[in-house]
DNA sequence: CGGAATCCTTGACGATACTG
DNA sequence: CAGTATCGTCAAGGATTCCG
């Protein structure tokens, strides 16, 4: 970005820092997920099915780092490590879940807006 | 996903859905943006400065299609197409400005969140 | 001006195998 | 069990060019 921003203020930096993990398909789910409570490796990655265990680490890892999760080992044969949510994560819970009772209330708007806008599209391909 | 997504509700699909766009970086900026008002395209472009215009296009078109925002050609010489929130879009500004507002709020937090992390790992690999 | 089409690079992600 | 490491794939996205 260039220093021209006058639309995109510094505060989008700061926006986009932090929302970025919002993108992160695995990365809201997990912290919803652990909005119930501490739990295992393998029982998120059970819980969430489908994500790899290498994504399923780096996602982590990620929140983390950004101090949404703590990571506790036990030093266990078997080892045993458990993922909780932190304050800030428990925090970030109740936005991410106002955004969530939006999408839920407003999902069938959207799936009509994307069926009209296909049926005015498609007949035009084939003519 | 397979059938066996018990911790992962149907919810969960729709919710991904509509937030799909919240994790592309420039929908959320642009849905913003023309939160204050009816633009061009190119005065998008300006605005979101770093944005090729393959990817406005594309996610101007996402948008339209979801219901988002409106498209207006006006059929002079040169072209003139301009966008605008729809209600479903302005409506959608209402949560993702608490988000927006909670992200600026604890970016602080975050941050320091992450120097405290990477001041623990990086001693580590210089050992 | 707004956008479509093409090419090309990059890195995100999955699958697999190995370790403490 | 909870990782780390390596490799291969594939599609998102940037740069460029042409069109109405």
């Amino acid at each position: 970005m260039k220093p021209s921003d006058t639309y995109v203020p510094l505060q989008c930096r700061l926006v986009n820092d932090v929302i970025a993990l919002v993108g992160d398909k695995w990365s809201i789910l997990i912290i919803v997920l652990l909005g119930g409570g501490r739990k295992r490796f393998m029982d998120i990655k059970r819980a969430v099915d489908g994500i790899s265990q290498k994504m399923l680490t780096v996602t982590l890892r990620g929140l983390e780092r950004d101090g949404y999760v703590t990571r506790t080992v036990y030093p266990t044969v078997p080892p045993k490590v458990e993922y909780e949510l932190t304050d800030l994560g428990r925090e970030l819970l109740v936005p991410l879940r106002t955004l969530g009772s939006w999408a839920i209330a407003n999902h069938d708007r959207v799936a009509a807006a994307r069926a009209a806008y296909d049926a005015r599209q498609l007949p035009q391909a084939a003519e």
